[in-house]
DNA sequence: AACATTCCCAACCGCCTCCAA
DNA sequence: CTTGGAGGCGGTTGGGAATGT
């Protein structure tokens, strides 16, 4: 890549960045990252930024913890696939292998201090929950039926991503676990000052945006550029000599730009 | 209340695969 | 056929939040 790795931002992203990131994958498409990282101006490699999108900010995504049918079927795969993250993750709609992974990174590790405390000789007090089962726990009869009742588990997250709207409130940056959090946290963020455009509120714009305005994902590659229909004067140029010079000067777009283009 | 430990998860790194030139 | 670039994948890490002492 002639990308400069010196200038490539690393680390949390800010709201602003998931807005951009948003908004361009929205228009080409979530195949061309490389592309969509040059020409988004955003200072990240394609890695990243598919990294960002396809854990975080894909709208298809679940949020949440797993459901206990979920967790099941995870141990379930990964007996018959061991760590084939990403084919396991094909099998639970809204979920990612990284998810996956990091669920299954915690449950071995809860596994072997279970194991440990046992051979240790002192009684654990969570033994009564299924986090003590192992990959034997596939065939636990009560896996199925019986939710987790770790003290640890978040109540609210438990639902394993029906509270959707409300997580999406709380995934304007890193980390959320309430949309409290997610205000204050976000509010820590000093590119991002011009509002708090919610991710929800993105996607609702964009579908917007879908159905009357915009001609989504065309191939940057045969395309000259695309029609955009909403407040052109938000472009002040487009210049495509080549991939590397593609690009939209006036981006980043405020949120209030972005939102007024699309309301007009 | 303060400190320590554990949990959780976003994001990075490096390797692998695929495919166009 | 070879090669280089881009995307995909699995492993790992870092840091904030939650919980324990």
């Amino acid at each position: 890549m002639g990308q400069d790795d010196e200038m490539m931002r690393k680390g949390p992203w800010t709201e602003h960045e998931d807005f951009q990131l948003v908004f361009y994958v929205h228009m080409f498409g979530d195949r061309r990252w490389d592309f969509i990282a040059n020409v988004s101006g955003l200072k990240r490699t394609g890695k990243s930024c598919r990294l960002r999108w396809v854990n975080y900010l894909n709208p298809d995504l679940k949020r949440g913890k797993l459901t206990p049918n979920e967790e099941r079927l995870v141990l379930e795969l990964h007996s018959k696939f061991g760590n084939r993250w990403s084919k396991i993750a094909r099998r639970l709609p809204g979920r990612t292998d990284n998810e996956i992974k990091n669920y299954w990174r915690t449950h071995t590790r809860k596994e072997a201090q279970e194991k440990k405390r046992q051979s240790s000789g002192s009684p654990s007090p969570s033994l009564s929950h299924c986090s003590s089962c192992s990959s034997v726990c596939n065939s636990h009869p009560i896996m199925g039926s019986m939710p987790l009742i770790d003290k640890k588990e978040r109540n609210f997250y438990d639902t394993g991503g029906v509270e959707m709207l409300t997580v999406m409130k709380g995934k304007n940056s890193s980390k959320k676990k309430n949309s409290e959090k997610a205000t204050s946290k976000v509010s820590n963020f000093k590119e991002g000052q011009e509002g708090h455009y919610s991710m929800e509120e993105i996607w609702k714009d964009l579908d917007l945006l879908d159905e009357d305005t915009i001609t989504p994902v065309f191939d940057p590659y045969t395309e000259i550029a695309p029609s955009l229909t909403w407040d052109n004067s938000l472009i002040t140029s487009w210049t495509m000599g080549s991939q590397e010079e593609f690009s939209i000067d006036s981006f980043p777009l405020t949120s209030q730009q972005f939102s007024s283009g699309l309301t007009d």
